[in-house]
DNA sequence: GATGAATGAGCATTCATTCAT
DNA sequence: AATGAATGAATGCTCATTCAT
C-alpha cells in the first residue's frame, strides 16, 4: 500500500490569497503584476517552492500569460531582484542625503535596513541560495554589491573619513547579516536583546559617518 | 512538438563521481556513506537540486537503500547538518584552547573559519534557505547558534573581558557573513583585497581575546 | 515544493504486533508461522496492503526466509486460503453431525458461520477480489464450492429431503452474503436488527434440515 | 543478475485499447472520459491492478491530466462508484414502476440484476475489498444500501405485503450474491443450471411482489 | 535454515511549458 | 493579449525479490 510521507509539509507557507485582479491591461501592467506576485511567492515559499503557474494565478492571469512575458522562472526571479534592489537603493540614498543629526540619520538608516530585511527575509534566503548556485544571479548580485561599495566610498570620502573599501565591506556584511538574523527572529530565541543589537549597529554606523572617527573598522 | 527547456542548466554542477562501493556493509557504514554523499550533493547542487536517488547513487547504492536509512531528504539534510556542526565545533574548540600568542590563535581561528566556509559554501547557502523555510531546520540552527554564543560568552568571561551577548552575536555575524563572502569569491570580483579583509577579521578577534580591551563591540 | 497526498491513509490498519517469536525450528514450524502471520496480515490490511517483508517480520523471520518457503505472495495466499477452508470445513462437518434438536443444530451452524465470517471479514474481502482477478485462486475457490455443495447434497438426501443443487447453492449464497454483511457491521448502520437477521437464517436452515419440509428453496 | 519475476502475471488483463481522443475539450468531457476509462480499468484489472497513469492513457490523456481532475485513485474510484450506483438505481426504479404481469416484471428485474452484475463483476469485487478496507468507501456503500432498503420497503408496503426490513435485506443479499456468482461463471464449473438458479431468484421476487404472499422471507 | 542489506523496476505525483482557441 | 487544458519528463517512494554471509 502506498503511504507517502508528508515530508515537506513543515515548510511554512501561509495560504496564498486568491487573485481577483483586473484582466487585460497594457503589457507593462501585466509585466508589473507578474513581478509583484512573483516577489510575494518567492518571499513566502522560496524559489523552488514557487511554480510559474502559481505566480500567474496569484497575479490574476493564467499559466500561458507567464510565458508571454518571461522565458522561465529564473528570468522573473532576476526581474524581481532588480526591482527589489532599486527600491532598496532609492531608500538608502534618500536617507544618506537626508538632513538631521548624525545620530538620527544613522538610526533611520538602520531602521530602514531592518525593515527591508524583515519584509523580504524569505526572498533574501532564496537569493543567497541562488547566488551560490546560479552564475547569472551571482553576477547580478556582485554588480549590486559594487554599487553599494561605491556609494559607501563616496559617503566616506565626502565626510573626509579614512578607511578602506575592505572596511566598508566589513560594515556592509555586518549590517546585512545582523539584519537577516533579526528578521529571522533569532534574538527572541537566543535571549538577545534586539534593541541592544540594533543600538550596536547604529553605533557602528555613527563611527562611519562622523568625520575623523573612522578607524580600523 | 514538445521541447523541454532545461531552465536550471546554468546552475553549476560539476559531474558527480560514480561510486563503485562494496555491496553489503554494516548499516552504520551505509548510513555514514549516505550522509557523506549527501553532504557533497547538497554542497555542490543545493538542497532542491539534489534528489534522494542521486544521493544513493553517489554513495554507491540504489534508490531503495536511501529509504532504509532516512524517511526523506529533510531528514538526511538534518543529519548532514549535525555532522557538519560537530566538526566545526570540534575545530573551534581546539583552536580556542590552543597554546600560543593571542595573534597566532586569532589567525588560526580566522583561517579555520574561512576554510570551513569555503569548503561548504554551497551547503551553507542551502542551509540558510531552509532555515527560512523549514521550522525544524530553523530550530536546530538556533540551538547551534545558542552553543556558539555560549562558548563565546565563556571565552570572554574567562579572559576577564567586558562585553555583552549582543556584542558576541555581532562579532559572530560579522565573521560568518564575511567568511561566506570570501568563500563565494566576492573579493575577487569587487576589487577587494581578500588578505586585508582577513586581517580585519583577525583584528576584530584580537580585540575580543585580549583582556580589558573589549569595547562596545 | 513536493506535497504528497496521504491518499491511502484512510484504509484502516491497526498497529501490527511486533514479533518476538522463537527462531530456528523445523521447516514445518516456520512454514506454519508464516502462514499464520500472513493470515493476520491479509485479514487486517488486505492482499495488496500486505507485503512479503511484513509477513516475514510479523512471523518473527527476516525477508529472505519468506522466499525459502514460498515463491511469492500469491502462493502464501493460497496456503492461507487452504488452511482457512479446512478449518471452516471441520467445523461445519462437526456441527452437521452433532447431536441435538434440529433447532439447536441450526443455531450452532449459523453461529459458527457468523463467527467465522466476523473473524475473517478482511481476508474474505481480499479473497473475493482475487477470485475475480486471478485464475488459480478462482479455480481453488470453485473446488471449495464444489465441496460445500457436495456436503449439502449429502445432508439433504440423508434427511430425505427434496430440493436441487441449485436450491442448495441459493441457500449457501444467502448464508454467505448475509454473514459477510453482518460481519461488516451493516445492520448497525442500516437500523436492521442483527438478531432478527440471524433468526431468518436459522429458519432457512431448519427448513432445510427438517425432513420433508424442503420446498422450492 | 537480477531477474524480476512478474508474479501477478496470471491476474487476467485483456489488452487495453489505446485511445486517440481529441486534445482539449471541456473539463466536464475530460472528467467524464476519465471516469469511464477508470470504470473499465477497475472492472478489468481491479483497484490495485490499476494505476492513475493507465487510467489517463486509456482515456486518451497524459498522466498529468488525471491529477487536474482527481487528487488520487480513491477519489476517482468513488466517482466511478457514484456513477455506477446511479445507473443501477435508475434501471431498478424503471423496472419496478413498469407495466406488466408480476411474472414478467420479476423476470425483468432479475435479468437486469444479472446483466448489471455480469458487466461489472470485476468492479464489484474491488468494491467489496475496498468497503472492507476504506472507511469512506464503506460509508458510501452503506448509504447506497440504505437507499436500496428504502425502495424495497416502499414497494413492499405499496403492495400491501407484510414482512420486515430484515427480510428485505435477506432478499437483497440473496439476489446480490447469486448474481455475483452467476457473473463469475460459478454455475458452469459447478454443474449448476444457471437457468434454474435464475428461476429461483424470480420465484423469490414474485413471492415478494405478490400481495398477501409475503411470508417470513 | 536463516539472515537482512541491498536491489531496481514500477507506480504516484509534480510542474515547467506548449498551443489551439 | 490572454486563456487554460493538456503535456510528459522528472522525481519521490515502495516493495517483491535476491544473495553473500
Amino acid at each position: 500500500m502506498y503511504e507517502p510521507v508528508i515530508s515537506m509539509a513543515r515548510r511554512t507557507s501561509i495560504a496564498p490569497k486568491p487573485a481577483p485582479r483586473p484582466r487585460r491591461g497594457t503589457p507593462d501592467e501585466t509585466h508589473t503584476r507578474l513581478v509583484q506576485a512573483a516577489a510575494e511567492c518567492f518571499n513566502r515559499d522560496g524559489y523552488d517552492g514557487t511554480d510559474s503557474n502559481k505566480i500567474a494565478r496569484e497575479a490574476g492571469y493564467s499559466p500561458g500569460t507567464f510565458y508571454k512575458h518571461f522565458t522561465d522562472k529564473r528570468q522573473i526571479f532576476m526581474a524581481v531582484y532588480e526591482d527589489w534592489v532599486q527600491k532598496e537603493w532609492r531608500e538608502v540614498s534618500s536617507h544618506v542625503a537626508a538632513e538631521g543629526s548624525v545620530q538620527s540619520r544613522a538610526e533611520q538608516i538602520v531602521s530602514m535596513f531592518l525593515e527591508h530585511h524583515r519584509r523580504w527575509r524569505g526572498f533574501r534566503a532564496s537569493l543567497r541560495a541562488l547566488v551560490s548556485q546560479d552564475a547569472e544571479v551571482r553576477n547580478f548580485y556582485r554588480a549590486q554589491r559594487r554599487n553599494q561599495l561605491g556609494l559607501m566610498e563616496k559617503i566616506r570620502t565626502d565626510l573626509g573619513n579614512e578607511g578602506s573599501r575592505e572596511s566598508d565591506a566589513l560594515l556592509l556584511y555586518t549590517m546585512e547579516r545582523t539584519s537577516d538574523a533579526i528578521a529571522d527572529g533569532e534574538p527572541d530565541s537566543l535571549q538577545l536583546n534586539a534593541e541592544a543589537l540594533r543600538a550596536l549597529l547604529v553605533d557602528l554606523l555613527i563611527t562611519r559617518l562622523t568625520p575623523g572617527r573612522a578607524r580600523a573598522r
